[in-house]
DNA sequence: CTTGACCTTCACGCCGGCGTGAACCCCTAC
DNA sequence: GTAGGGGTTCACGCCGGCGTGAAGGTCAAG
């Protein structure tokens, strides 16, 4: 199928796949008239993807770790190894530091409002 | 005094300072040779500033509040005109949305993560 | 006079996942 | 032929608070 087709299918945008495609997360195939043509599997992988950035990981470790992603009746899981897991924990670690910041910034912001009597 | 003794008195940097005169925030003097010259007042100004900062409050709006901002015995604080208050209560609900988005891509992190059995 | 610590004005880099034109080619239908 | 709905490759814009050189002027001290 041609990218108008996958991006309609995946709820995605034409832009959105063409990223992919410059990251590295998805390499289609080429018509002669250098056309992009892409795998009906590939309907399942841009959904991975997604689930993967929904979860707040970046492009760059998704092309090192989408190989690791599976399909179960629970939605897209990850089959763990070692390196996979620090990269999950590193990023965790910073959501957290994250939302401390935000919780931080968010009582900063209380403190200034409330009348000083 | 000179921007670099500012600085070095509000533990921010010179660029900083530079900054919030690029966006209006702090109007130095200048000497015949073009050094911005600080008034002593400005030590409390820049306190300010860096409290609404940290309040998450973004440099556009505080050019248009700063004339706002007090400071009480539990630090600074703002008094509060009707505009002033729209204005905070849309930054907090902007918190309060990303904090949402935030745990919820904390749980799908998760949800990548837990064994598929 | 020279060193050196200060200051000045540009102006791009960052972080990331795309949005948004611009200018152009491919193919089908009428 | 031509209209129109695909597709293509650049390449800058966004959001924001600065960091970070680059190239050069100012001024007190030795």
């Amino acid at each position: 199928m041609l990218i108008g087709e996958l991006a309609r299918r995946t709820g995605t945008t034409t832009r959105a796949l063409r990223h992919y495609e410059d990251t590295g997360l998805l390499v289609p195939e080429r018509t002669t008239a250098g056309y992009r043509t892409y795998a009906p599997a590939d309907v399942a992988r841009v959904a991975q993807i997604r689930a993967l950035l929904d979860a707040g990981i970046g492009t760059a470790t998704i092309r090192r770790f989408l190989g690791c992603a599976r399909d179960g009746h629970h939605g897209t899981y990850l089959e763990l190894c070692p390196d996979l897991r620090a990269e999950l924990d590193a990023i965790a670690a910073r959501m957290d530091a994250e939302q401390a910041a935000l919780s931080a910034r968010g009582a900063r912001l209380a403190g200034l409002v409330t009348c000083p009597r």
